[in-house]
RNA sequence: GCGUCUGUAGCUCAGUGGAUAGAGCAGUGGCCUCCGGAGCCGCGUGCGGAGGUUCGAUUCCUCUCAGACGCACCA
């Protein structure tokens, strides 16, 4: 259905028309002076210019072709030359009604028949989630929603770093600690056991043990490389073994990113995108596009009109071995070759704008994608400390995303435990939910491209614009529909025009929900979903306080604002779902 | 050195070629016979700086200052 916006903007043009005016000026958008008007028009003015006109006097002429116009209640031109709007009550409720009655609150469906893949993991296999994973799985969780909410087929793809010399330390390491496997028996014929030799937590361990030989013991490093060689020519016992990595890393990411309420289509990772490496390297040669240069083979990919000097993009190292620009140029053959898809978005730390920048434009000139095809790179900032500076434990390191999700918990915990009587079991599984709307949205309601700072205290704080505070006031208008209908009331969802103020306003905002959705979509942007519902939160509470719903006598006025109520449900609903959070029944 | 991004109230953040630049927190003053007071209603201060384009610039352009980040064989 029309956003408002538009429902008023088709209102005026003929107006404009009738004044000779051309109808594309039309447009409007909210008024920033709630004081005078709802909406605006700044139309007139930029009419002034080209009617030679006064713009006054324009916006005059086009007020008085409105007077009947059932849309306004009132209409009136103001100086310098604005057209200041004001609804009538019955048209906002009537597009309200609509809105209720609409799938998906009437929001335009965009992407309806385009396929998306979302990009938003890049976790390493034996190595924990920690907070530098956190934004890309929060921003993408909520693009992958939102784009679904508009219409697209999306695959979400957790794109692990499963391959390269990380592996190859694994299994050198391993083999050091157990020759006896059968996996480094060059002889073995038989069955590799099911069951892998080490868990999650041994995996680990044996990563940074690894880790830190190769850097002192070059003979050590030297096996490792060896290891990664044999394995990525398919050595029968390291494969085996890699899958037993894979295995058990992948399945313990699932039950943390589930923790966190998100998840993924497709577990694909760099091992998938090898095998198309040889026939893509062979397509840049024909292409011509491919070169030598400095002992790298390597597509020249600036362009006339940079501003920066952008480096070619490598895609053989001196040694022959391939690279991070080789595996994501493969993995676009391959999703390109699977999928087709329409747009493709990265949700990856905005530190690697350049490797993109590269990776892109190889693409689109060796033709790995279609010109139609829409690449894009979103970038999110860091998140920080209370200092500014990037996020560490109190120790200085690195902090696991199981960690500081435990600590959230527990502050909203202690919170919930000196504010109310609620059982113990009970509150720990609702500081659950709290605090992964805290966390959520203390993330979600910065913009994602800028750094933001990481404050515990702020986020989980029940007041102001918080996570909490969203769902408090959620769960606030549940309760009372809940009361209502114990009462003995019939919900009904027969909105009414807006009688005062406050209704008014919430009328109105709710009216815009469908458009604050839209426009978090196609600005890639799910604060402004944040900041709509905030608004929309803080305009309940206001309505809350002017009206004692269940007290009122006149049942007509009671079901309008019962249905209002109960949209507003429905909004905020919506809109926490899209931040991929949940709200309790209690709190 | 070159480039990108950022700079808005004491703090954390929104926002816009147009009227009087908004929230929250912190500070402070009110409001509970009443549906959840974890609420509501008040009170103060600000677009890093300098030019330019424009009827109008915090927004667009140039310069400048400050900070973060990036500048080919790591991912």
């Amino acid at each position: 259905m029309k956003t408002i916006t538009e429902c008023i903007r088709e209102a005026l043009q003929p107006a404009f028309s009738a004044c000779g005016i051309d109808p594309e000026l039309a447009g409007v958008v909210l008024s920033n002076r709630p004081d005078l008007c709802e909406y605006q028009c700044n139309g007139a003015m930029a009419a002034a210019k080209r009617y030679h006109k006064a713009p006054l006097a324009i916006a005059g002429e086009i007020v008085a072709q409105l007077e009947n116009c059932p849309l306004f209640e009132k209409a009136e031109a103001a100086a310098p030359g604005f057209i200041n709007l004001t609804l009538s009550p019955d048209f906002v409720s009537a597009y309200l009604q609509d809105m209720q009655a609409a799938q998906k609150l009437g929001m335009k469906q965009a992407g309806a028949g385009k396929k998306a893949i979302l990009d938003y993991g890049g976790p390493n296999v034996a190595k924990p989630l920690h907070v530098g994973h956190l934004r890309a799985a929060i921003i993408g969780e909520s693009l992958k929603r939102i784009y679904r909410f508009a219409g697209y087929e999306v695959l979400g793809d957790v794109h692990l770093g499963d391959w390269g010399l990380q592996m190859g330390l694994i299994i050198e390491e391993t083999r050091q600690r157990h020759p006896e496997l059968p996996y480094f028996d060059p002889g073995f014929q038989g069955d590799y056991p099911a069951e892998a030799p080490f868990t999650i937590s041994d995996l680990e361990e044996i990563y940074p043990t690894a880790s830190r030989k190769s850097k002192e013991d070059e003979a050590f490093a030297a096996a490792a490389h060896d290891a990664t060689v044999r394995l990525q020519q398919g050595d029968r016992g390291y494969t085996a073994l890699f899958r037993h990595i894979l295995r058990i890393s992948v399945n313990d990411l699932k039950k943390n990113y589930e923790k966190l309420n998100v998840s993924f289509d497709l577990w694909k990772g760099e091992s998938d995108a090898q095998k198309y490496i040889p026939d893509m390297i062979r397509g840049l040669k024909e292409a011509g596009l491919l070169h030598e240069s400095q002992g790298a083979m390597v597509v020249d990919v600036a362009e006339e009109g940079d501003t920066k000097e952008v480096p070619p993009c490598i895609i053989q190292k001196s040694d022959g071995a391939s690279l991070y620009a080789t595996t994501d140029l493969a993995t676009l053959v391959q999703r390109e070759q699977d999928y087709h898809p329409d747009e493709i978005l990265y949700v990856v730390d905005k530190r690697q704008d350049m490797h993109f920048t590269q990776v892109f434009r190889t693409a689109y000139k060796a033709g790995i994608i279609r010109p139609e095809t829409k690449l894009t790179f979103l970038g999110f900032g860091t998140m920080n400390g209370k200092d500014g500076k990037p996020f560490k434990t109190r120790e200085g390191g690195v902090m696991r995303l199981e960690h500081l999700i435990a600590d959230i918990d527990e502050a909203v915990f202690a919170r919930i435990m000196e504010n109310r009587t609620m059982e113990e079991t009970e509150a720990r599984k609702t500081a659950e939910i709290i605090g992964l709307a805290a966390l959520k949205y203390g993330d979600l309601s910065n913009q994602a491209t800028k750094n933001y700072v990481f404050d515990v205290d702020r986020f989980i704080s029940f007041e102001g614009n918080t996570g909490p505070y969203i769902l408090y006031t959620l769960v606030r208008i549940k309760s009372i529909l809940r009361k209502a209908e114990e009462n003995g009331t019939k919900l009904s969802d027969r909105l009414r025009p807006a009688g005062d103020a406050s209704e008014k306003a919430l009328q109105l905002l709710l009216a815009r929900a469908n458009e604050a959705i839209a426009d978090a979509c196609e600005g890639i942007a799910p604060h402004r979903i944040c900041q709509y519902i905030y608004e929309v939160s803080n305009a309940f509470n206001s309505f809350y306080h002017d009206h004692r719903i269940l007290a009122e006598e006149d049942p007509e006025k009671q079901n309008g604002w019962l249905a209002l109520l109960g949209l507003a449900r429905k909004v905020l609903e919506t809109g926490i779902d899209l931040l991929g959070f949940d709200a309790p029944d209690q709190m």
